[in-house]
RNA sequence: GGUGCGGUGGCGGAGAGGCUACGCAGCGGAUUGCAAAUCCGUCUACACCAGUUCAAAUCUGGUCCGCACCUCCA
């Protein structure tokens, strides 16, 4: 059963061939860490550990690194507002997104970079790019000179003369052409800075990916993934660095981007500020992660798809069956289900994996159900059913000798005073389950 | 303006020429002191207009609508 992935390179789905089947090699693209990632950054991070999780089913060895941008002029911002230092607010956003993540049951990669420890490299590049006459130096200032190369727009489709057409006014003077972008540039006295050929300065946004890929993999990749806006020109210009200081080998074999989580249809994003962090989602619906990463993985990752919190109870509701069709059951990975597999190898169909997996509850197929399920990153987490010790104000033992109260009740008959306990306690948010065990209860 | 993606039942969301998923919600029933859960049954659908075909949600052409990228953004 072999992998199928949509690349973006060629606009076409395409069956994946590992340039070494021994050490798969993939590299995504990770946030910039000046705040707290909202809801649609963690779609990536989902989708891509998804397809690692797959890759590690298929293949003995597999590479995954995602990079942490510490250098970023929004960075720099917050850091000078604050009056702090870059670290201070980098540390403090880079433990945040691993933390959060990792509630929604996202393994760490293995590697993950900080562009600050490639400055070598990335001076390195930039050397190599102007000596090759795809960079050149202005006023402190470095550029690639986007026209130097041959095949430049590849990825996003776009030619030369489309640029061109598309040019906006207000383009510095500096530029030889107006897309060229920036490799190198000078920082001011309270600006972080590295000493530099050109001065002291700071790199440009689109290097460290280049050389923390050379750095870790070599000039060829399998797999590079982000999100869908990441195409242009970030993914581009990637390419544009590598492959011109590389002599045109190709970057990555296989491009694949997710779409965009919508919020009421409009795309989440921090600029329009309609977004909502991970951070607060994992506290409003507590040891529910998995619930959100299902929702995520609901729709196929190059759809867009709706966020909406009404998805997350849906979600819950799924996962508690599954979580009571598996109570008990042991499974190991020849339990996977083929066609929770197929699904997965068709370009990461993860609707169609869900809708299987569902199946599979259905027919009471448990032990498939656990193993294809955690495959997926779901049924993970032992204390699912595991209620928080305090809700609302009222301690378990006390909802505990409510429940005995009620059961007395119970015993004489009273059905309006068991009725008034259950009614109460549902006001606050705490449903009571009866069953031939006795009662127990769970947040609504 | 250029480039790309999409419009499927109340909602979410697969499928991609004939077998019309699945989940949530709804409805009917079983069960239950009540409630939940569970089980059984069940109703709604392929944006529009033409065309190809014995057969189209699926292919072709056009129309309308929505979204994104072209500037920092997952």
């Amino acid at each position: 059963m072999s992998l199928k992935i949509h690349n973006t390179l060629t606009g076409k789905k395409e069956e994946f061939k590992p340039s070494d089947p021994k050490d798969i090699k993939i590299y995504v693209c990770g946030p910039t860490v000046y705040d707290f990632a909202h809801i649609g950054n963690a779609r990536p991070v989902v989708v891509f550990d998804t397809l690692v999780r797959l890759l590690r089913h298929d293949y003995e060895k597999v590479t995954y690194a995602r990079n942490i941008t510490d250098i970023d002029d929004k960075i720099m911002e917050r850091a000078l507002k604050k009056n702090v230092p870059i670290s201070e607010i980098t540390e403090k956003y880079t433990k945040h997104y691993e933390e959060d993540m990792a509630v929604l049951n996202n393994k760490l990669p293995d590697i993950r970079p900080k562009a600050t420890d490639y400055l070598p490299s990335m001076i390195k590049m930039i050397e190599v790019l102007i000596e090759k006459d795809h960079a050149y130096e202005i006023e402190g200032q470095v550029l690639f000179h986007v026209p130097s190369m041959e095949n430049y727009g590849e990825l996003s489709g776009r030619s030369i003369e489309d640029l061109k057409a598309g040019a906006r006014v207000d383009v510095g003077d500096y530029k030889k052409f107006h897309a060229d972008f920036i490799l190198w540039k000078p920082s001011t006295d309270e600006q972080p800075s590295w000493e530099s050929p050109w001065g002291r300065g700071r790199p440009g946004w689109h290097l460290e990916c280049s050389c923390m890929i050379e750095d870790n993999f070599g000039e060829t990749i399998d797999i590079h993934g982000g999100g869908l806006d990441l195409i242009f020109p970030h993914h581009e210009n990637e390419i544009a660095q590598s492959r011109c200081s590389h002599g045109g080998k190709e970057l990555a074999n296989y491009w694949m981007h997710n779409g965009y989580l919508t919020v009421e249809g409009e795309k989440m994003s921090k600029s329009l500020g309609n977004y909502v962090t991970v951070h607060d989602l994992i506290k409003e619906f507590p040891n529910k992660g998995e619930a959100i990463r299902l929702c995520l993985l609901s729709a196929h990752y190059r759809q867009p798809t709706d966020f909406s919190r009404e998805g997350i109870r849906q979600a819950e509701k799924q996962l508690n069956r599954w979580y009571k069709a598996v109570e008990g059951v042991s499974a190991s990975d020849k339990d996977i289900s083929p066609k929770v597999l197929g699904a997965l190898h068709d370009d990461l169909n993860t609707p169609k994996a869900i809708m299987e997996l569902g199946q599979l509850a259905k027919e009471g197929s448990a032990a498939s159900l656990l193993a294809s399920a955690q495959l997926m990153g779901f049924l993970d987490n032992k204390d699912w059913f595991k209620e928080l010790d305090e809700i609302n104000g009222l301690s378990a033992s006390e909802i505990e000798a409510l429940i005995v109260r009620r059961s007395e009740a119970k015993a004489n008959k009273d059905w309006t005073l068991a009725d008034k306990i259950r009614n109460d306690l549902e006001d606050q948010g705490i449903a009571l389950l009866d069953s031939a065990a006795g009662t127990s209860w769970t947040k609504k």
